[in-house]
DNA sequence: TCAAAAGTGTTACGGCTACACCCATGT
DNA sequence: ACATGGGTGTAGCCGTAACACTTTTGA
């Protein structure tokens, strides 16, 4: 076991990065920040900074999230920790390990700087590329973990407003996943789950501005989903 | 997006732990060493160390590993990251950020000083606790993830030498899971997944000095299971 | 009256569970 | 012979996929 003579290490940059999802026009979109100096100047980046020596990486995601964002209270959105990134030359200017979120958001109001923010804004997910540093493969990581999360979770509703519709549920899946699905197995399989909707008695909304109204729903107690709801298959999914 | 200022943040120490698990006579085993100096001299902790300038998170651990182990080629086993335990207490000394790793063995040789490596030994996953530090929760995360992973991945023939009897491996997911599983059931599903284990033509093994021998498996090409293998049914299931 | 979206019903298929049963080996 | 562990067969259950179909709204 090492010693901790504070001279035997090199000093190390602790950094959160932020990977914040939301859905807009049906469409999955990414915050992100344009960069002002070099190295990657003017390109994209996923919001970030640094890890302070009081906080934790989530206390000090957490803040980020709604420094970036703008928004006042994100106590209740879904943030949670990817990997740690620390490949020694993922910064050219310095040793920066940096651990990376992933945040999901409902409704996607842009941020005009709430705070200090930089200048975030959302970017549809399919022309977010190429980014600065590594965070391509963050981003990549992101999604991936988030699709999966899908499947055997009830993350879907932290996309969602406090009250959707079954519709606008099986939409989160349908982007996320870039699929279509059958919409009455779809509502067979949530209803079929205990706690993962909760019906908000008498309330419906109308969606598409024609069609019947539809039933409206919050998130249920339940954070796991058995049985799953699994992807249309596809072979050799990643381990 | 923050400066890069060199003394706008304190130093952070980056280390690595390491949950080293293996099979040894039936039980879960996991790999600990005693710490000479305070805080917690004399308790068991989980091996780790400093990452150094030039090494990523995963180049630390897999040294970790080998220099703990006392092993000469660490390069095949399953080193996977867990994830990074920042809380800005959790060692009473100093701000160390360390960045978590779960690895699997396939046998178990008694680690006597292979290198410069501290007394390492194996443990009774069952009796390993209290550990050092917040070590109790990273080996219940390792535990967890393993566990879990086993369900959807080929993950369970890294506990298993490169060949082994189909028995071998249903006890690698009974000791994991601690559950029964039926044995034809089981024999059946791993068959039936293409690439998850290959047979040794002609070979034979007798397991318990009594009984029908039985044939012996490689690991196969495949990474990940389809359809998987569930855990007998428990409700609640951790996200 | 038609299009659009929500919601219900039904049938066929496949995987899984829970067994019963046979095979080969050592004592 | 019998205990022990490996291996095969099978019947019923349950979830799912893939549809057809009905309901309610706006244009």
């Amino acid at each position: 076991m090492a010693e901790y003579d504070k001279h035997a290490y090199e000093p190390f940059a602790v950094t959160v990065d932020l990977a914040v999802l939301t859905l807009r026009a049906g469409a999955l979109h990414v915050l992100l920040v344009e960069r002002g100096q070099e190295p990657y100047a003017g390109s994209l980046a996923l919001p970030g900074g640094f890890v302070q020596p009081a906080e934790s990486a989530e206390t000090a995601a957490r803040r980020e999230l709604a420094e970036e964002t703008g928004l006042f209270d994100v106590s209740g959105l879904h943030l949670e920790q990817l990997r740690t990134y620390s490949e020694p030359d993922r910064d050219p200017r310095m040793r920066v390990v940096s651990v990376a979120f992933a945040a999901l958001l409902p409704d996607a109001p842009e941020p005009h700087g709430g705070s200090d923010a930089a200048d975030a804004r959302w970017v549809p997910y399919d022309t977010a590329r190429p980014l600065a540093f590594d965070h391509d493969r963050i981003l990549a990581d992101a999604h991936e973990r988030v699709g999966a999360k899908l499947e055997y979770s009830c993350l879907a509703t932290a996309f969602c407003p406090a009250e959707f519709t079954l519709g606008e549920l099986q939409q989160v899946y349908e982007t996320v996943w870039g699929t279509t699905l059958d919409r009455p197995n779809f509502r067979r399989k949530v209803l079929a789950t205990p706690g993962f909707v909760e019906q908000v008695p008498g309330a419906a909304r109308l969606t598409g501005g024609r069609g019947k109204p539809a039933a409206l729903y919050r998130a249920g107690p339940a954070t796991a989903l058995h049985p799953p709801l699994l992807r249309p298959s596809r072979e050799g999914r990643p381990a």
